[in-house]
DNA sequence: CACACCCTAACAT
DNA sequence: TTAGGGTGTG
C-alpha cells in the first residue's frame, strides 16, 4: 500500500502532534485502518462465524478519543473496488483462505493460539463489517461517508474542498492524491499524530536519507511517486523512489525519464509503460468521489477534454446520484451494489440520547464538543475522559446569531483564555488519559448493554461476516491490460530526440509549477524553478511570516469565507445539530459575520492551508491554474520581505512559538489589535495608509476575475464571488436552510433532537486564530513601523 | 549507493 | 499488514 519508502525519506518534516493542537477542527479518518486493527481484538470470533462487535468497539473508542480532544472525525470507508487494483484483490483472497484452512486445522487439534495467528491473516474487512462500524456512527451522529471507490480520493477530495482540515490515515499514498495535512500513526497512548504537511515538501531537502523535493510542484511529486511504484502501477524495475526522484530532478517529466530511460537501455521499460503511466497518474487526479454537497459522484478533479471511455472505467465508473447517496450513506454495499445486509442486526449501537442539559452540560456543549449532553454513555464517556476543567461560562441562549466564528471553536473563544489555561487543560487531559487505563473504555463498558440487546442470538453461527469477498473476476480487461506482464520488452514505438527543442520547451513551462514553499522557506532553491514570491505557505509558516505575504492578495477573512461559502451546507456541521448546533452561514448571512471571520491577518488559509491550489490546477492543460484557483496568488503581490531568522522548516521550534504566540497574543490584547486590525475599527483614512492591507481592485477565482467590493463595504467580510467548487446555481446546492439540513446530510439518520442551534459567537473566536493573529499583528506592526 | 529480499516486531487482547 | 533492520547484488 501506498508509495514504498516514502515516510521514511519525509523524516525530516515529520512531525509529532498532540491531539490537543487540532483542538476545533474535523479530521477526515481512514475507516479500514481503523477497522483492520480492530479486528485484531477478534480475529478468532471473526473466522469461526460468531458474531462480534469488538472491531466497532475499537474503533468507536477512537472516534470518543478524538472527540474527547475536540476533534470532529470525519469517518470516511472504502467503497467498491476501482479496476485498476483488482489484480491484487485476487491474490489476497486466496491467501486468505489459505489461512482460514490452516487455521482451522490448529483449531481442530486444540493448538488455538497458534489457529489465531492464521486466524488474523484470513480476516477481510467487508463492508457488511463497516456497516456495523456505520451504526455505531449513527447512533452517536458521527459525520461519514462512504466512499464510491477509494476512501485515499474520497479523503482527498474532503480536504480539498475544506470539508475537513487534515486526514488520519496510514496510508502515504493521500500525500500523492494532493493532501496537504495528513496525519499519520494515531497514538492512543500518547494521544499523538505524526504529521505530515504538505507545505513542507519544500524542506525536504535531500539530506540525510531524505529525498529532495525543493521546488517541486504537485504534478513533480505525482509523477516521483508513480514512477517509483505505487498501488496501480508497479515501477519500472530497478527505479525506486530515490531513482525516481534523482531521474526526475534531471530530466523535469516523467515523460522525459521514461524516454531516457528507453535511450539508455540500461533498465527494462515495460511496453506502453508510459501510457499505463498516464492512467495511473488519472487514478491519483481524476478519481471518482463522492461530493457531499452535490449528493452526487463527481471527479476529484475535473477531466480534461481528451478524456477518454478507457479513463473512465478505470477511474470508476458513475452511478446515477440516488444509488450514489445511498452507497455514501452505507445502505448499499458497494461492491455488488446491493442493498446492504446487516449481518448483526442484534447489535444495535446505543442511539445517544440527549437530555435536559444542566448547567454543567450546557457550557460543555457550549465547547463544541456534547459529550455531556449524551446519556446514557454520558456516564461512561465523562468518566473516561473527564470534564474539561475550564469550561467558560456560557451566554445567554437568546443572543444566538446564525454565525459561528468557527466551528467547534467556541469553547475557548472567552478572551479570558491563556495559554497557560489551555497547557493545564492539556495536563489535565494526560492526567485523565493515564487514569482512563486503570479505567474501562466506553467500548467495554457498553458491551454488557449490547450483549443484553443481542441476546442468546449473538452466539449463533454467522458465516456472513467472515471474509465476503466479492470474486467476480468479470471486467478484468482494463487491469490486464495494465498489469506488467511484458516487463523485458522495451517499448519499440517510443523514440527521442534530446535535441528536440519542445521538449526544453516542456521543462520550461513545468518548472513554473514549484512548490510553495522555497519562497519561504528559506532553504536552499532549486534555481531551475523560479520561486513564486508571494507564496507563502505552511500553518506554520504564515503563523511565522504571514506579513511577508501580501494579505492584500487574500484577506484571510474571504479566504475564509470563501472556504464557508464552499462548504454549504456542510455536513459535518449539520449532522451535529443534536450537540453541535452550528448553521453554516449562508450567503444572506455572510454580511453580518461576526468576529470570527474578521478580517484580520490570518492568513493560515490563503497561504499555508491553501486548499484550493490543488493538483489539479498544475497538470499539463492547465497550466494557469496554479495561480487562479489559488486564492493566494490571486493578485501579484510586491516579493515578501521574509526575513532569514524565519524558523519556516524547523520543527524544533514548536515550543518557541507557543511562546512567542502567547507573549504576542497578550501584547495584541492589551493593545487592541483587534479593534484595529480585526474588527475594522480603522478610519476610512487609515485604511488608505495601509494600501498592502485592503484589497481594492480584482480577484482571480476559478470562476475568472471578479471585482472585489469596495473595503470600506459594510459587507465584512467581502465574500468571494463564487465558490471553490463552483456551485453557483441555487439548486446545485439549496441554503442550508435549517429545514433542509437533514434532508440534505445523508451522513446521518440518528441526529436529531431539538437541538437548540447555538450560534452565539459574538465576540469569540479560535484560540489557534488568536494566536496566528496576533503573531501577525506584531509582525506587521514591525513592518509598518 | 540504491534496490530487492528476508526476517521480525507490532498491531490488540 | 506494515514498518524497519540486515544483507546481498548490480
Amino acid at each position: 500500500m501506498g508509495i514504498t519508502g516514502l515516510l521514511p525519506a519525509l523524516k525530516s518534516i515529520q512531525v509529532t502532534k498532540h491531539l490537543s493542537e487540532f483542538s476545533g477542527q474535523t479530521l477526515a479518518v481512514d475507516a479500514y485502518v481503523w477497522l483492520h486493527r480492530g479486528v485484531y481484538a477478534c480475529a478468532t470470533e471473526l473466522a469461526t462465524g460468531k458474531d462480534t462487535h469488538k472491531y466497532v468497539d475499537y474503533a468507536m473508542h477512537r472516534v470518543r478519543l478524538l472527540r474527547h480532544h475536540n476533534i470532529e472525525p470525519y469517518i470516511v470507508f472504502d467503497g467498491g473496488p476501482l479496476p485498476a487494483k483488482k489484480g491484487t484483490e485476487d491474490d489476497r483472497k486466496q491467501r486468505r483462505d489459505e489461512s482460514l484452512a490452516r487455521g482451522n486445522a490448529l483449531a481442530a487439534q486444540g493448538k488455538h493460539s497458534q489457529a489465531r495467528e492464521y486466524y488474523v491473516k484470513c480476516i477481510d474487512v467487508t463492508p457488511q463489517m463497516a456497516f456495523q462500524f456505520i451504526k455505531a456512527l449513527r447512533a452517536e451522529s458521527v459525520p461519514y461517508v462512504v466512499a464510491p471507490y477509494e476512501a485515499d480520493a474520497q479523503l482527498a477530495y474532503l480536504e480539498r474542498n475544506g470539508l475537513v482540515d487534515g486526514i488520519i490515515t496510514e496510508d502515504s499514498d493521500l500525500l500523492v492524491f494532493g493532501c496537504r495535512n495528513v496525519l499519520f500513526k494515531l497514538d492512543t497512548v500518547a494521544n499523538t499524530v505524526v504529521s505530515i504537511s504538505r507545505d513542507r515538501f519544500g524542506s525536504v531537502s535531500g539530506n540525510g536519507s531524505d529525498i529532495s523535493l525543493a521546488g517541486w510542484s504537485d504534478v513533480q511529486f505525482r509523477e516521483m511517486a508513480i514512477l517509483s511504484g505505487c498501488d496501480y502501477l508497479p515501477s519500472i524495475p530497478g527505479v525506486g523512489l530515490k531513482t525516481a526522484c534523482t531521474l526526475l530532478r534531471k530530466w523535469k517529466t516523467a515523460e522525459q525519464v521514461v524516454r531516457v530511460l528507453l535511450l539508455e537501455g540500461k533498465k527494462a521499460v515495460p511496453r506502453k509503460y508510459l501510457e499505463q503511466f498516464r492512467l495511473a497518474e488519472k487514478c491519483f487526479r481524476h478519481q471518482r468521489v463522492y461530493c457531499p454537497m452535490k449528493e452526487t459522484l463527481v471527479y476529484l478533479n475535473e477531466v480534461d477534454a481528451d478524456w477518454t471511455a478507457q479513463d473512465e472505467a478505470y477511474v470508476g465508473c458513475h452511478l446515477e446520484p440516488s444509488l450514489a447517496k445511498k452507497l455514501a450513506m452505507g445502505d448499499v454495499d458497494p461492491a455488488t451494489l446491493e442493498p446492504m445486509k446487516d449481518i448483526y442486526p442484534e447489535f444495535v449501537p446505543r442511539v445517544r440520547v440527549r437530555v435536559k442539559p444542566t448547567s454543567m452540560e450546557t457550557n460543555c456543549r457550549d465547547k463544541g464538543k456534547g459529550k455531556a449532553v449524551v446519556t446514557p454513555a454520558k456516564e461512561g464517556i465523562l468518566s473516561f475522559f473527564g470534564p474539561n476543567p475550564k469550561i467558560p461560562p456560557r451566554q445567554g441562549r437568546g443572543s444566538l446569531s446564525p454565525i459561528r466564528a468557527r466551528k467547534t471553536a467556541t469553547w475557548k473563544a472567552s478572551g479570558k483564555r491563556t495559554l497557560a489555561e489551555v497547557m493545564d487543560r492539556d495536563i489535565a487531559a494526560k492526567k485523565q488519559k493515564q487514569r482512563s487505563k486503570f479505567f474501562d473504555p466506553p467500548a467495554s463498558r457498553s458491551a454488557p448493554i449490547a450483549k443484553t440487546v443481542a441476546g442468546p442470538s449473538r452466539e449463533r453461527e454467522n458465516k456472513e461476516n467472515i471474509c465476503i469477498v466479492n470474486d467476480d473476476d468479470d471486467n478484468d480487461e482494463v487491469h490486464s491490460h495494465l498489469s506488467v506482464e511484458a516487463q523485458g520488452e522495451v517499448d519499440s514505438e517510443m523514440e527521442m530526440d534530446l535535441e528536440d527543442p519542445t521538449m526544453y520547451e516542456t521543462v520550461e513551462q513545468e518548472d513554473g509549477y514549484i512548490s510553495q514553499t522555497p519562497s519561504c522557506s528559506g532553504e536552499i532553491q532549486d534555481l531551475s524553478s523560479p520561486v513564486r514570491p508571494d507564496k507563502a505557505t505552511s500553518r506554520r509558516c504564515s503563523a511565522d511570516l504571514e506579513f511577508g505575504a501580501d494579505p492584500v492578495s487574500s484577506p484571510p477573512s474571504q479566504v475564509k469565507q470563501n472556504r464557508t461559502l464552499d462548504m454549504t451546507p456542510r455536513p459535518v456541521l449539520r449532522t451535529r445539530s443534536l450537540d453541535l448546533p452550528q448553521p453554516r452561514p449562508s450567503r444572506s448571512n455572510l454580511p453580518t459575520a461576526p468576529s470570527g471571520s474578521f478580517p484580520g491577518p490570518d492568513l493560515r488559509r490563503s497561504f499555508g492551508d491553501d486548499r484550493s491550489s490543488d493538483i489539479d490546477c498544475s497538470d499539463d492543460e492547465g497550466r494557469q491554474g496554479f495561480i487562479c484557483n489559488s486564492p493566494a496568488t490571486l493578485t501579484p503581490s510586491p516579493p515578501t520581505h521574509l526575513t532569514q531568522e524565519d524558523h519556516y522548516g524547523d520543527p524544533d521550534d514548536v515550543e518557541q512559538d507557543i511562546a512567542n504566540a502567547h507573549e504576542m497574543r497578550k501584547q495584541a490584547v492589551i493593545t487592541g489589535w483587534r479593534q484595529r486590525w480585526a474588527l475594522g475599527g480603522r478610519t476610512k483614512a487609515q485604511r488608505a495608509s495601509l494600501p498592502n492591507l485592503t484589497r481594492r481592485e480584482t480577484n482571480v477565482t476559478p470562476g475568472g476575475r471578479h471585482t472585489i467590493p469596495h473595503p470600506d463595504s459594510r459587507l465584512r467580510p467581502m465574500p468571494y464571488p463564487r465558490t471553490v467548487l463552483k456551485i453557483s446555481t441555487p439548486s446545485a446546492v439549496p441554503k442550508p436552510r435549517r429545514a433542509d439540513m437533514r434532508k440534505s446530510l445523508p451522513f446521518f439518520e440518528a441526529v436529531k433532537g431539538a437541538g437548540a442551534v447555538d450560534t452565539s459567537i459574538v465576540d469569540v473566536f479560535d484560540e489557534e486564530e488568536v494566536v496566528r493573529i496576533a503573531i501577525s499583528s506584531k509582525e506587521m506592526l514591525k513592518r509598518f513601523r
